[in-house]
DNA sequence: CGCATCCTTGAGGGCCATCAAAATGCGTGG
DNA sequence: CCACGCATTTTGATGGCCCTCAAGGATGCG
């Protein structure tokens, strides 16, 4: 089944686990993981879905649109992690209670919710898609980490790249990367959040990756041509996004 | 009842979640689980638990020493997370299947073993315990979060003056800690890991740390006269460790 | 066409990496 | 008790990445 067609049937949930483990779904468990979202809004950028301290009655699923995952230290914001739809961003406040970061929108959104009592009848009687709700809270660890080794390792350029190298594949696996790049609402500002450098910075590292021409950034999209230079420059090794048929080779070290 | 008290009763799992959530546990589910750890095994400094790649059919609880959640690249080791006594350390790979990371000892530790069909079968028919073991691994993911940010935001000094009085917190909480200061294998190098520094650097860093009073670290030990200064300096805010009876008031930024 | 936001460019300085080398501490075995 | 090997800790000099401060240009929207 396409990802269109996927998503023509569960317009809500149709990308949660998409290009990941959401084959172990069963249909019955796809009808009511869409159920599961009472109702859905749009909302606009900047908005902040839910902030840090706060509990929360349910959680977010993002249906269309970018999010950043946020911390702020000195009036600096820090984005730990980023969003694409078929994420169930702060599922992490179910087992959590109240929350250690904020979720804000990039550009607008569409969101849906899904009570926590709802979640609690889920674990209550289907274990299996529990274990998948847990798995994909710790998708978010796994990039954590990998964000965590990748700033310490990359320099600014390198780091920009394995950013777009991560937003590509995983806009990929909910269908929505194209074969030369991808859309996406991000600024500089973002990406600057996003890489722990400044926003100058940020922009003297994206003038070095078009001259020399391993990726294109302006305005609301990204071009590259030559995809494996681009993962190469970045040192990007999707092992740990997780995404379905991955052999076990390819999980090893790919500069050995 | 005190720390000392609930380990000599479970001494297998009675730091598990202690000064966190461990109240919320009943007296049958702290049997539970006590008697889920099938084996216990002492294991010497630098063996690797679990690789990168691997799959398990258990995961680990660490009853005594301090263990290192590391990823590798470019032969170097980047440690994206340390482990004291009660942390549940690979529980991950319970729900991810194959883990992304490798888990080290540093010192000498001590081990239990958990089987996944036990984990199957709390799922089952505990979804409170459930619940819990969700919760322990999504607190990995809220240090990494604070690590991020930290390492985008702290220099060296400050960044290790943090690492301190997380160590330090996290050892309270299970008991572990003296009044002023704890016990720690940690090597300068182990610390570079942990930092994303040279361990030259980190030298230098404590050396500064020495000279300013604020903390001494010699081999096997952290020594700190003035706690306060010492959090102030590494701006250390404790609320991403999720403690007990954390008021609202206080996750709130300590510097407005 | 004015304003806000975002992007771009330049100069000077600090933190940390790298290379090189030496001193200290600790366990082992003679 | 000393010699030895080894890991760890310490010190110095040079250079690069990225920060800060400052200002100008482009883009989009009402």
């Amino acid at each position: 089944m396409s990802s269109l067609e996927e998503f023509a049937r569960y317009p809500k949930t149709g990308r949660f686990l998409a290009g990941r483990v959401r084959s172990a779904l069963s249909a019955a468990e796809r009808e009511r993981m869409e159920a599961l979202v009472a109702e859905t809004e749009v909302l606009e950028h900047g908005r902040r879905v839910i902030a840090r301290g706060q509990t929360s009655d349910h959680s977010t699923m993002l249906i269309e649109g970018f999010m950043l995952r946020t911390l702020v230290a000195d009036n600096r914001r820090h984005a730990v992690s980023f969003h694409v739809p078929g994420d169930f961003v702060d599922l992490h406040c179910f087992a959590l209670q109240r929350l250690d970061h904020n979720i804000d929108c990039v550009g607008q959104v569409k969101v849906g919710y899904v009570p926590h009592d709802a979640i609690v009848q889920v674990m209550r009687d289907d274990p299996q898609l529990a274990r998948l709700f847990w798995f994909s809270t710790l998708l978010d660890a796994a990039m954590h980490r990998e964000w965590i080794m990748k700033l310490e390792q990359l320099t600014a350029p390198r780091r920009i790249a394995h950013i777009f190298a991560e937003i590509w594949q995983r806009l990929e696996m909910v269908g929505l990367a194209q074969s030369d790049g991808f859309d996406t609402p991000l600024t500089q500002i973002d990406l600057a959040d996003m890489c722990g450098a400044t926003a100058i910075h940020v922009n003297r590292a994206i003038a070095e990756l078009r001259k020399t021409g391993i990726a294109d950034f302006r305005r609301g999209r990204v071009v590259v041509s030559d995809r494996d230079r681009l993962e190469e420059f970045g040192d990007f090794n999707p092992s740990y996004l997780y995404a379905d048929e991955a052999p076990a080779a390819e999980f090893s070290q790919r500069r050995a």
